[in-house]
DNA sequence: GTAAACCTTGTACTGTGGTTCAAGGTCAAG
DNA sequence: CTTGACCTTGAACCACAGTACAAGGTTTAC
């Protein structure tokens, strides 16, 4: 298979697949005579493992870690397990910060919707930002 | 007051406010006859509204919009109540999303619990982050 | 007079995940 | 033999909001 033919099965441009090899997420491919990469079946399952990782929320970073931890012959399940364990408290974290920040927002825009515009002075700048 | 000055009662960096004189957000401050930046108490409110309006969940160049319109002479309320209801719903798409990916992550860090890292095999990588 | 603390400018770098461009080589169909 | 589709490389660019560094000038305190 040519990378034109991984892209096509896996639904990635073929810049992503050499841009995934470069960050050492796939390793350097056999070539053809004519220097065109060859590829067989196991760099499809590979991609799609990093896409099914990536919208888990890993980062490329990550993903690559688990990679070579699966490489040097260990199974990366613990590592994993950890991994997505932090990332599960990570967004925890973040759905906290933004509903604060919805909170905010919404008090922000109940304000814009009572104060008369003909009030808001050059010095405050916009007296719906202004500070409490 | 000096650019320090200004930093210390803003918090803030001096360089982040050379940073946003770069990018639009102050206007070119007069100079001390040494070439130095001298600043007066507008600054330091134009920086804590800049501050609040990022805290906001406004980018720079939206609040650079908003400081825009107010330098034209007009009240820019009627903008930024746009801008924050924009950015209300953007952040309600952002918990919507974290919050299925939160689910996910639960389910998979649930699976990893269950499996026995010894049945992982070197063809699926990982059998958490397998196919389903 | 000298050391510390301040100021100046410009440039490059950080992390994230790619995308786009330039300039060229290869291959199959007609 | 030429057109179009494919492949190669390297480098630059995108948003985002700064941060760090280099190489120098100025001021303040002792």
């Amino acid at each position: 298979m040519k990378i034109g033919d991984v892209a096509n099965s896996c639904g990635v441009p073929t810049q992503t697949i050499r841009f995934y090899e470069k960050r050492g997420l796939l390793p350097e491919p056999t070539r053809l005579p004519n220097g065109y990469r060859s590829y067989d079946h196991t760099t499809v399952e590979r991609i799609a493992f990093i896409r099914r990782s990536h919208a888990a929320g890993l980062t490329l970073t990550e993903i690559g870690g688990v990679l070579d931890v699966r490489s040097a012959g260990h199974a990366p399940c613990s590592h994993v397990s950890d991994l997505l364990t932090t990332k599960l408290g990570e967004v925890n974290d973040r759905i906290d910060e933004l509903t604060v920040l919805r909170a905010e927002l919404t008090t922000l825009v109940g304000r814009s919707k009572q104060l008369d515009p003909a009030d808001c002075t050059t010095g405050q700048i916009c007296h719906i930002l202004r500070a409490d």
